[in-house]
DNA sequence: CTGTTAGCGCGTTCAG
DNA sequence: CTGAACGCGCTAACAG
């Protein structure tokens, strides 16, 4: 039997009103009044109805997420900081999956429309002008991650310096045939992150003074499989390249396979820079550019929260540090073995 | 400016009630005055408010998910299949993490006076009969993963059975000190799956003849690096074992830690088997027990939307196979190295 | 088949 | 500082 805010001012000998009032402890209530209603509360057990709470002020006691592709592993950590943040502010939190460009559209109007959240964490998506006017005007100010947007809070990283990073660690080995494999853009989602981290890849490629070369230059759709293919391609070129910068560790596990693939020894033959340094990077021994994906989350958390308890708190803008982590894909070009694993095959 | 159910009505000349109907297809409408209130939604972009809906029907239109340790690659996998399954249907998943063992009624209060989810998914908490009670009173019939009760669905493997696959394949190998390491249990959560897989281990050793050995038997509060602790006491037993079955992939990699902290070589000098196969299991090469996690995420949720749909539906109980992974872990006792890796200390 | 109406549980005026 | 009353948007029960 649910025990309601009118058995609560019943059984306190006040009003309901008083009762509200005390719950959201707001308005100022007589010490006296407040004590006695709050041992009613804890005599009955009394939680608020959050439904009736949602409906009249407009919204729900949730947090809503809208990310893409949340089976991806880059996804999944970042999700986990949400989670965890919001865990500590006791906010559950709504996951809005978009697989396909069409599906942001439609959690943004659920989020305006239907069920209106206490405020969203918006990763990866665009946000054009007229989608945060649409976001606004149902009062909503979403925290973006991994994207940006004027008046809004968000989290990000440098995609340029990280791209720069990681091509720049090939070009001081020594490397000079040095590779890019990116996402391939026009896909509708409108992410950047690849593209921003190909211009940190021309940026570090000029300043160390290396010829462009279109050829060395792939995009496909992402995901291992696609990423193994092209780097086949890069492979079977006349002059093929002594190393590969992929833009998502996911990619980079691809250019492992084509190596395996084609007999190559990494970093011997083939060295191999990822980004992002999702869990399995550590085991594959991927050196990679490491993004706080987890931190990432747990920060869009804290400023959201931040924000709803002050709505006119100024947007902020949090750039989290990217890292190069060694592992053991990369080395000079042409360097010897450090093991004599494969004699069938001599340097 | 938010149009409401009033608004249709006005504009499509019916009542209130009619656009209900319309809206939850539910009772028989003329399909005239159908096509004409679904004319008017499209003109004006009606999107009924879930608040509103939400109190009028008692229940948020979210699916809830209690999941303890949201961030242990195990549950990630399961809450992947979860929101797989509810994307599908569209349903928001909220996700009530559990860190402590009284997060699970806190949560489980949420749920029954708080925000009452469509439904709910309860993931390896054990469910009292006063617990189901509870639920059940407040129209809740949730599905368990990992878990069971008398009267509800759930989606469960054969623990035991897989226990015993995974001490077999040891025995079958040739091992005779075989370890088991599992979760300690009075952590007040009542997980029971570490049990099972204990019982599974001892009877695939009893039906190979061989004597259980209790200094085998070691138990932790779960995690790598304690399982890691454990090991090295194993190891550093007068006759330590030939092979370990850990009761989780997580344990598992603790005790390849441990062995490559003692100089021992995998599988050659210790076997190792694991039990999950989570996305890690793959890239350290551990021979391990699959349980279709994902897969068990997805079977939730449908089965919940089954029920949503039919009330009256009968408990289905849902029992996922288990599969014996063999990688590059487990090899028979004393085998000799399969390439000379370690010149240093010959076999 | 459709209109009317009474709440669902709570926040928030407005008086006092 | 507190009580009374209204309305949030919708569903469902009841007439017709």
């Amino acid at each position: 039997v649910p025990v309601t805010i009118r058995d609560v001012a019943r059984e306190a000998g006040v009003s309901v009103g008083t009762v509200s009032r005390v719950m959201n402890d707001s308005a100022q209530v007589s010490p006296h009044t407040r004590a006695q209603v709050l041992d009613v509360v804890a005599a009955l057990g009394y939680q608020p109805n959050q439904s009736g709470r949602a409906l009249a002020r407009g919204r729900l006691p949730t947090v809503a997420v809208i990310v893409p592709f949340v089976t991806h592993p880059s996804a999944i950590a970042r999700i986990r900081g949400l989670v965890d943040g919001f865990r500590r502010v006791g906010h559950p939190v709504s996951i809005f999956d978009v697989e396909m460009p069409e599906h942001a559209d439609e959690h943004l109007l659920t989020l305006t429309s239907g069920l209106r959240p206490e405020g969203a964490v918006i990763v990866s998506l665009p946000m054009s002008a007229p989608r945060v006017a649409t976001l606004a005007d149902a009062g909503l100010r979403p925290v973006l991650v991994d994207a940006e947007a004027d008046g809004l809070s968000s989290v990000v990283i440098d995609d340029v310096a990280g791209g720069a990073l990681a091509t720049a660690h090939l070009t001081e080995l020594g490397h000079r045939r040095v590779a890019f494999l990116g996402d391939r853009e026009p896909d509708g989602f409108g992410f950047v992150s690849s593209v921003r981290r190909h211009e940190g890849y021309r940026e570090a490629l000029a300043a160390a003074g290396v010829t462009p070369e279109p050829a060395y230059e792939r995009t496909a759709p992402h995901g291992r499989e696609t990423a193994c293919e092209q780097t086949r391609a890069l492979l079977a070129l006349p002059e093929p390249p002594t190393a590969v910068f992929a833009a998502s560790d996911t990619q980079a596990l691809g250019v492992l396979d084509a190596a395996a693939a084609r007999g190559l020894r990494v970093p011997e033959d083939l060295s191999v820079v990822g980004f992002d340094d999702i869990d399995v990077a550590a085991h594959a021994g991927l050196t990679t550019v490491r993004q706080p994906l987890f931190e990432s989350g747990l920060a869009a958390a804290r400023i959201l929260q931040a924000e709803v308890e002050e709505a006119s708190r100024a947007p902020e803008r949090l750039v989290l540090p990217v890292e190069l982590v060694t592992r053991r894909t990369t080395a000079p070009p042409g360097s010897p073995a450090r093991s004599a694993r494969r004699e069938d095959t001599p340097a």
